[in-house]
DNA sequence: TACCAGGTAAAAA
DNA sequence: TTTTTACATGGT
């Protein structure tokens, strides 16, 4: 079998955006919400299982065409798969439109929209793996979570060409409750996110079909599962599924940014966040994300 | 050193 | 029913 030693080769696919687009802002974005130095450049590197094998996707502007984004993989995978998995990851199908036209009526905000015009955020490939960032995310700060986050990857997962795969639930469900300890995990979240991988690996636990409910339900359903509360429930909602109109009102930064940018530069309380983003149906939660990577990608401006 | 960080479940009141 | 508490790590 010939294999290419860089995902630059022939067999890219043109992907389907809905624009507009700012892809290099959308990346410059997401990388400002991680707490370590992350990769650089202007492509978008992931690493995954597609039909069980480890795959590296690249994602990148075609060097022709300017707009035009383009993915290819190594190993070359099934041109089907590696659309629907790179363009859930772009949001491709996120019509911002209407959300611009919803905060011109609020000069503070028209301000914001126009810097970030073009940014959509990223979903991670793995719902899985999105809801043990939620757990680990829990009460303490993003960059001891992080810390926390790697020491599993690199104990439980596996990497491709230096990118690492977050470990798969049947790993997890294995794994002894005292080897989660070790990295840096409580008791209660170790057990926690064991919990739920077993429930993954038996088949009590579907996290995809969350892709086709509704926001309640799918809250409800996050909300059924032990460690999993409102704060996550919604966390999940707005980060892993990027459902526009989710937001977790009681999160400790988005009350930060909604005192900063909409209310008077102390930090809001919960029902204040609610009370500011509720003419903002049905974006508050994609508002509350430009509002974030505003606060990340320009600290400076403020007011 | 103490306190805060993109909370939650279980116990206590 | 509502309030309090233990929990883990990292930065300031």
């Amino acid at each position: 079998m010939l294999q290419k030693n860089n995902t630059s080769g022939d067999k890219a696919i043109s992907l389907h955006v809905v624009n507009p687009y700012d892809f290099a802002l959308s990346l410059r974005a997401i990388r400002s919400f991680q707490p370590a130095p992350s990769e650089q450049g202007d492509r978008l590197r992931l690493a995954t299982r597609i039909a069980g094998i480890p795959t590296l996707i690249e994602v990148s502007q075609s060097p022709g065409a300017k707009g035009k984004l383009r993915a290819s993989s190594v190993p070359e995978s099934n041109s089907s798969h590696l659309r629907r998995i790179a363009e859930w990851v772009l949001f491709a199908e996120l019509d911002l439109a209407p959300f611009c036209r919803l905060t011109v009526r609020d000069p503070r905000l028209t301000t914001i929209t126009q810097k970030l015009r073009g940014l959509k955020p990223m979903r991670p490939v793995s719902l899985f793996e999105m809801a043990v960032v939620a757990i680990t995310e829990q009460q303490i700060s993003l960059t001891a979570a992080y810390r926390i986050r790697s020491r599993v990857i690199q104990r439980f997962g596996e990497s491709i060409d230096s990118q690492w795969i977050f470990p798969e639930p049947r790993i997890l469900a294995n794994a002894p409750l005292d080897d989660l300890r070790s990295c840096g995990l409580s008791q209660q979240k170790a057990q926690y996110i064991h919990e739920l991988a077993c429930n993954i690996v038996d088949g009590r636990l579907d996290l995809d079909i969350l892709k086709s409910m509704d926001d309640d339900k799918a809250r409800e359903t996050i909300m059924n599962l032990r460690g999993f509360g409102r704060w996550s429930a919604d966390y999940i909602l707005v980060r892993g599924l990027a459902r526009p109109d989710c937001v977790p009102i009681d999160d400790i930064a988005i009350r930060s940014v909604v005192g900063e940018y909409l209310g008077n530069g102390q930090r809001a309380s919960s029902l204040e966040v609610a009370e500011k983003l509720e003419p903002f149906r049905p974006y508050r939660g994609l508002l509350a994300f430009y509002l974030l990577a505003e606060h990340r990608l320009n600290p400076a401006a403020i007011g």
